[in-house]
DNA sequence: CCTGCCGGGGG
DNA sequence: CCCCCGGCAGG
């Protein structure tokens, strides 16, 4: 697959001038229409870090809902038949929304919400009677009828358009902070942030607003900084003019750099910053102030935590007190104690910029850091006091939840296939994912890395065909029948 | 031999 | 997805 593949952009509609009024979307997207440039993205100002929740409830909500079976039934239908309408299924993971998809009439109907939420033009004109109501009830029913379809729906426009758009979205600097204005930002925002960022960009829990320089605040967001950067290549000066911009009485200052509008600093304003227009430009290909300096952090993979520490060492202590629920310095019984956690490279400005709440010292904290995480169930994942002690914990219990976007260098990397921890041993090599991002699972009983064996090492643990016997075959887990690795009796 | 299980293929 | 099995490798 190619991940990297990014949108070949056709040539910009209005390379110079003002953006038409009223159009947030780019010129290839469109607006919320369908047909000849695609169905659609969503355009997002900003992002209230910490507002993912919102959309988690929604879905869960949902969810919920589903379970109970009394989902609307109409509603079912509907998206059931917008949902798989042949090639969705097919070919799940189109590499742009952009690029000629047709989205679910729910979705395009949230997407053309959130598109108008985007537009700072409706959001100080504030039409906000329907505003709320609308996406509730369309996201609500999209994701109790296909919470899946919706997800793949607004993650692929979310990560695409965000980074390709976002520079069309003036977004105001100054904003009077009416209330029904913060709801529907954080609304948008949820589910923007929640589907488009990763970890580490959702950063901290709102903080206190222009904490620090307007132009700093892009940093925040190398992803999509960098995203935006490479998805240019054919038309690096496509921007609108500023001048004509400020014109505009309704859009009362010149729009942030994309980054800076993805990291969620909408209703900061940046006190003193001088309104230079030319930083934001989309394309603007010096990228400044980007300091290499680059630290590796250890990211923990644990369902609902998410935790970033600096050392390796540190991050196995996590993972022991904290989901492992052991102490800290007993040495595990059986070594067999698998530390589920990741290796990424980031910038330390960023680090310091937006982690500084995810940077945590205190290897005990045992609140996790929220993020979205939509599988994960309600309650602590792994379950270690087992109701059948005699069974051995199953990978797939206590295996943490997939991470899709680790380590994020280019605009959309679908989500491949559920980036799984390797097992001790096993051989097989990690799903292909973004450079300098390993993901590590480490014996306790043997940190210094034993040479990894060819072939998974014979395991000697009784499995299921000698417990059993064959004559018994249908009592073996599945995996024995399949003749996979036991699942059952694991050594 | 027997056994565990990877890789691949079919439905 | 679920399921099966050829074939390899360790014992």
């Amino acid at each position: 697959m190619e991940p990297k593949r990014l949108p070949k952009r056709a040539a910009p509609a209005h390379r110079e001038g003002s953006p038409p009024p009223g159009l947030t979307g780019c010129p290839d997207c469109g607006p919320a229409g369908r047909g000849g440039g695609g169905g659609g993205g969503v355009v997002l100002p900003a992002g209230k870090p910490g507002a993912n929740a919102v959309y988690t409830v929604l879905v869960e909500d949902a969810r919920r809902r589903r379970r109970r079976g009394r989902e609307d039934p109409a509603a079912v239908a509907a998206a059931a038949a917008a949902a798989e309408p042949g090639g969705a299924r097919k070919a799940p993971k189109s590499p742009l929304p952009c690029a000629g998809r047709e989205l679910p009439a729910e979705a395009e109907a949230a997407d053309g919400w959130l598109r108008r939420l985007a537009d700072p033009l409706l959001l100080d004109g504030r039409t906000a009677e329907e505003l709320p109501r609308f996406p509730a009830a369309a996201l609500g029913r999209l994701a109790a009828a296909d919470p899946k379809t919706m997800l793949r729906v607004l993650d692929a426009g979310l990560e695409q358009c965000l980074a390709l758009h976002s520079a069309y979205i003036p977004v105001p600097r100054q904003r009077k902070l009416s209330g029904q204005a913060g709801l529907d930002e954080v609304m948008a925002a949820a589910v923007l942030t929640s589907l488009s960022s990763s970890p580490l960009v959702l950063g901290p829990p709102p903080g206190p607003p222009g904490a620090e320089p307007g132009a700093e605040a892009w940093k925040e967001a190398p992803a999509m900084s960098s995203s935006c950067s490479s998805s240019s290549n054919t038309s690096g000066d496509w921007s609108w003019d500023p001048a004509s911009d400020r014109s505009s009485p309704s859009t009362p200052s010149p729009p942030l750099p994309p980054a800076a509008a993805a990291a969620g600093r909408l209703p900061a304003p940046p006190p003193g910053e001088e309104p230079d227009g030319t930083h934001f430009v989309f394309g603007d290909p010096i990228p400044r102030k980007r300091k290499n300096s680059t630290k590796v952090m250890f990211k923990c993979l644990w369902k609902s935590c998410g935790k970033v520490l600096s050392s390796s060492s540190g991050m196995q202590k996590h993972i022991r007190t904290v989901h492992l629920g052991r102490k800290a310095d007993l040495e595990q019984s059986d070594g067999e104690e698998d530390f589920y956690y990741t290796e990424l490279d980031v910038n330390v400005d960023s680090l310091t910029d937006g982690l500084s709440s995810l940077t945590p010292v205190s290897p005990t904290s045992s609140v996790p850091p929220a993020f979205p995480v939509l599988e994960a169930p309600p309650g602590p994942a792994p379950a270690l006091a087992s109701p059948e002690p005699a069974r051995p914990p199953q990978l797939s219990q206590s295996a943490p939840t997939s991470l899709c976007h680790v380590h994020t260098d280019h605009a959309y990397q679908g989500c491949p296939a559920p980036l799984r921890p390797i097992a001790v041993g096993e051989k097989r090599p990690p799903v292909p994912q973004a450079p300098a991002a390993k993901t590590h699972v480490v014996p306790t009983t043997a940190l210094p890395k034993p040479p990894v064996a060819t072939r998974k090492p014979r395991g000697d643990a009784k499995k299921c065909r000698k417990v059993y016997g064959m004559e018994n075959r249908d009592m073996w887990c599945t995996a024995c029948r399949w003749k996979k690795a036991c699942q059952r009796f694991v050594d």
